[in-house]
DNA sequence: AAAGCGTGGTT
DNA sequence: TAACCAAGCTT
């Protein structure tokens, strides 16, 4: 027996179990009660929630099942089609790994899909935590997925001052004590809804949990403080110059960024790099600009943050005549087509500044 | 293994 | 308001 409060994991399991039986919220990739959860439907709404909120994820969900239902019918899609449905959401490499992790189980695997968590954590954009929460909840496997709110509840009822992201292993393990022999699937997201819904970063529900008899936090009046984070390098600040070149009958032009990395195989206005140094318009024309053109500042500066820098994107615009010219890099798109196209926030705040200005 | 990778809501 | 944070994965 250790020294810590948590004397019976399988009491904590049943009133965690209870609570979510009558706490629970409708979350449309949740089975109907009694039925079995489909996998392509938790596999592509797990993926959507990786580092994003439920009220971000669900129009995206809705939207994504509509048009895709089945894994075939996503394999069936371009990367280009479920880019521009992912538009805006984030973290594009999801996108991309999702489309290739379909068109794995849709071709070599038939349709089929792996239950066990080591061969789920081998395909594409599933990691250590989307592997047990799909074989959890698809599968009912004794897996225990470990995210943001795992390790919060974790750390607070087991009181571990350790900082993260040190003590993740620990935590994990811990979870994994609680974990218990049957419905590992309402297990596994009632763990996740608790620290989304009570057992918050900030001002936790005490009053309100299941688990508030035995939280070693709680006893301590520490919850609020944990888990402990080590301290995040600072965000830099990033410069350059879009170019937004309209024509009057092609419309502007866009492009492809690469397949990978940054915004990776999304559209884009064209821009200079963007680094830590000021760009003058000249220089930033002499370098980048797509065309031969009488460029003119905008007034509008765009910001945008990503996760690790800051981005101040100043817009030069100018205006093509006559037949657009054939050595011109890139995509015309006509304005009302905008919508349509694979553009992330960010270029959309280009678009908006353009627009308003133009 | 530390850094790269989006976005929007909350405090 | 600047910082924090979210159902993390990849290299």
């Amino acid at each position: 027996m250790s020294a810590s409060a948590i004397t019976d994991p399988a009491r904590l399991a049943s009133r965690l179990l209870d609570w979510y039986d009558a706490n629970k919220r409708d979350l449309p990739w949740r089975a109907i009660a009694g039925e079995r959860a489909d996998p392509y439907a938790v596999w592509v709404s797990e993926v959507m929630l990786q580092q994003t909120t439920v009220a971000a994820v669900r129009p995206y969900y809705e939207a994504f099942l509509a048009r895709w239902p089945t894994v075939e019918a996503l394999a069936a899609a371009s990367l280009d089609e479920v880019l521009q449905t992912w538009r805006g959401l984030g973290y594009y490499a999801r996108a991309r790994n999702l489309h290739a992790c379909a068109r794995l189980i849709a071709g070599e695997r038939g349709g089929r899909w792996p239950q066990a968590e080591a061969d789920l954590r081998a395909l594409p954009g599933i990691g250590a935590y989307t592997a047990a929460a799909i074989a959890a909840i698809a599968f009912e496997h004794g897996s225990t997925p470990v995210d943001g709110n795992v390790l919060r509840i974790i750390a607070r009822v087991f009181g571990i001052e350790t900082p993260l992201p040190a003590a993740k292993a620990e935590l994990t393990r811990l979870a994994r004590t609680l974990t218990p022999p049957r419905r590992t699937g309402d297990f596994a997201q009632a763990t996740m809804e608790l620290g989304a819904t009570v057992c918050r970063p900030r001002r936790p529900g005490c009053d309100r949990c299941p688990w508030a008899d035995d939280c070693v936090a709680r006893a301590k009046g520490s919850a609020e403080r944990l888990p402990r984070r080590s301290a995040r390098p600072p965000r830099p600040t990033r410069q350059g110059w879009a170019f937004w070149l309209e024509h009057a009958d092609a419309g502007v032009l866009l492009r492809q960024r690469p397949a990978r990395g940054l915004l990776g195989g999304m559209m884009e206005v064209p821009s200079t790099p963007w680094r830590r140094a000021p760009w003058t318009a000249a220089e930033a024309i002499a370098i980048a600009a797509p065309a031969d053109a009488r460029w003119r500042p905008l007034n509008a500066v765009v910001e945008h943050t990503f996760t690790h820098f800051h981005l101040r994107l100043s817009v030069l615009a100018a205006r093509l005549e006559g037949p657009p010219p054939p050595d011109v890099a890139g995509t015309w798109v006509p304005l009302p087509d905008l919508e349509d196209q694979a553009l992330p926030s960010l270029m959309m705040k280009v678009v908006a500044a353009a627009r308003g200005e133009a």
